[in-house]
DNA sequence: TGCACAATGTGAGCTTATCTCACATTTGCA
DNA sequence: TGCAAATGTGAGATAAGCTCACATTGTGCA
């Protein structure tokens, strides 16, 4: 995960290589293999963690070659990043979908516990979450995209509230929305961490906490 | 940070090597490069991050050769778990301390608080407590340890809870208490990613929100 | 003091990972 | 069909973690 730093900052422009020609069968096929590459990515990480994954075995697994791989990704932290990419798009999804028609507090309350459940099946049906997540906790590039997400998500909350409380300090619900949203991100990891009985019981105090948190004042 | 993961299993064994002789001096120089390693690698963790720590620098930079280096520590994980586990022992002493003589809720409140600024400090004065923190993330075993530090942070809030609030359900608060104090880290991590104002802002609203959860009920 | 031996220090070099680049192959189009 | 342009290939360049055979230093004893 460390090598060649000091020449990988001009990686980003390779990385629009990655679509082939202009001609749309290339294309298709282009995308296929960039599908094969991520899923085959996904599985190596989830079974040893992105610091174990190997350019050659994600290459090999693909069926192309290390030089091909190259590229459809300048490096091997474009691979995390376009899972967590992936991973971030999904969560936003769940959340706007959850949030759509909430009209009132009450109905709020139910969606963000429904929210937070559908979060907590998409961490505990997908492991390689947590540990693509752990890979881009050591680059500060990553970690800066991470904390947008978290952002995103809380302006998401923060905006469909604003409009059932409208007395609220609307900068102040932000930094709440911000804050129980990364939280949240942070109480998945830990309840896909101990036993399942516990992960219950902490994803139940999670949804308590936040919501009397968001909803108070 | 990756490599020779497979011999690496044996490698705890060389670890009882890095006293010295049984004579006092040895003992005394052991000590003495032992925290210029730790020291030197805080260091160069906290300017480029875990990764970018390379072990020839950290030998380099604490006069001695690699050989001598792996003889204090087997391999680069062992550097972070101490770091890792140093950073521990500290918040440990601090929750401890700002605990010690609660005797009501009222001053509950208080030492939480204060305890909750105290670490907000130490976080601020020491960049490379999350540089370390986000070294362990990528490793179960030091992942575990964590886990095992939140936990233990948890049970002593919860302890001193469990004598204030005699009615309360001690298991649920020992899952309340342990929640509390894995979101206090990642809080803090959160805290110090934004601006001092938005981290200010971000801190107290942890504080009411989980002094809320922790007195409730 | 001088000697044997244990403890500790050393750094060249082994292993293995990421990533490159000169060349081969395939594709799209006249 | 022929020829650019796009894409694919994998041996090898580079570099990091770690090892090990040997050198140096320190300790206890005659």
């Amino acid at each position: 995960m460390a090598k060649r730093q000091s020449t990988s900052d001009t990686g980003a422009k390779h990385h629009d290589m990655r679509r082939g020609a202009r001609i749309t069968p290339t294309q298709k096929r282009s995308r296929e293999r960039m599908e094969r590459i991520l899923s085959v990515a996904t599985e190596l990480i989830a079974a040893t963690g992105s610091d174990a994954m190997r350019m050659s075995e994600v290459a090999e697994r693909s069926g192309i070659s290390i030089g091909s791989l190259y590229q459809y990704f300048p490096d091997k932290r474009a691979i995390i990043a376009a899972l967590a990419e992936r991973y971030h798009e999904t969560s936003r999804a769940c959340i706007s979908e959850d949030l759509a028609d909430v009209q009132t507090l009450g109905q709020f309350r139910d969606a963000f516990s429904a929210l937070i459940e559908t979060y907590y099946q998409l961490f505990l049906e997908q492991p390689a979450m947590r540990d693509v997540w752990s890979g881009t906790q050591a680059d500060k590039t990553l970690l800066d995209i991470e904390l947008l997400n978290s952002r995103e998500n809380g302006d998401l909350v923060a905006s469909t509230l604003a409009k059932l409380m409208p007395a609220a300090d609307e900068a102040a619900l932000a930094t709440k929305a911000f804050l129980v949203m990364s939280l949240g991100e942070a109480t998945m990891r830990l309840a896909i961490s101990v036993t399942p009985e516990e992960g219950r019981l902490i994803v139940e105090t999670y949804k308590r906490m936040a919501l009397k948190e968001l909803t108070s004042k």
